[in-house]
DNA sequence: CCAGAACATTGATGGATGTCGATATCAGAG
DNA sequence: CTCTGATATCGACATCCATCAATGTTCTGG
């Protein structure tokens, strides 16, 4: 992450208009292409995909490491981007930190993808 | 490349399954980052769009190396990953090379990100 | 057949990124 | 307060990737 560290948590599409329609500004797909570099990635996929599938659509670090097959460290690398780029919350409870997604979040991503 | 060079042109709505709804296998997780890694650059966003936009939604490598500021052979990697991933087609007519979009390819992808 | 134009491919290079192990932080139990 | 467990952060490393310059390929015109 060097272009994500320097923006706050980032809402896509409140800044990029559609893909298609008209030609895209640099500043734009610079954008949307940093959230879809935050999705591109298995891991973090199945990550996305495994807290929305979790009870109560909520999941801490220790309900993923074991099933993902990756180091705790790792993981909470990947939770790490998935936030900063607006696709999960994190909130914590006592030792644990239970993260969630963001409603709209992916929809919003989807809409900017799709033609016309 | 590395991965999409062993793969032929591929549609990801045939072979995945949505991102919410339950968890996803590694196979499909692999395969979904694979399409969305081809869009997230700045480079090739442009270039979808610009294809989009222009004259009879088709253009060459020479419409879009001087407005992205890039090398033709830069362009032309680019290029090559877009139709690899089946973001677009390539047609040669004499010694011009045209690419289009794939009809419904950019919605496949942005259906299987949208939340059910 | 030859020269030039449009594009593809190759090789090199600097920078980004996924992964791990080790360490730091921080809350709760005793 | 100290110890333990859950996370976050850091440093290191190997790999991947965007870019360019140079070269190869293929078509057109003369």
């Amino acid at each position: 992450m060097t272009l994500m560290e320097l923006l706050p948590v980032r809402d896509v599409t409140a800044c990029c208009s559609p893909l298609t329609g008209e030609a895209m500004s640099q500043d734009n797909a610079v954008s949307l292409a940093s959230s879809l570099r935050a999705l591109a990635d298995p891991a973090r996929l199945r990550i996305i995909s495994m807290v929305a599938a979790h009870d109560d659509a909520e999941a801490c670090v220790c309900d993923l490491t074991e099933p993902l097959g990756l180091q705790q460290s790792t993981v909470s690398h990947h939770l790490k981007i998935l936030v900063d780029a607006g696709y999960l919350t994190r909130s914590k409870r006592g030792t644990w930190a239970y993260y969630r997604l963001v409603p709209g979040a992916l929809d919003g991503v989807a809409a900017l993808l799709t033609t016309v």
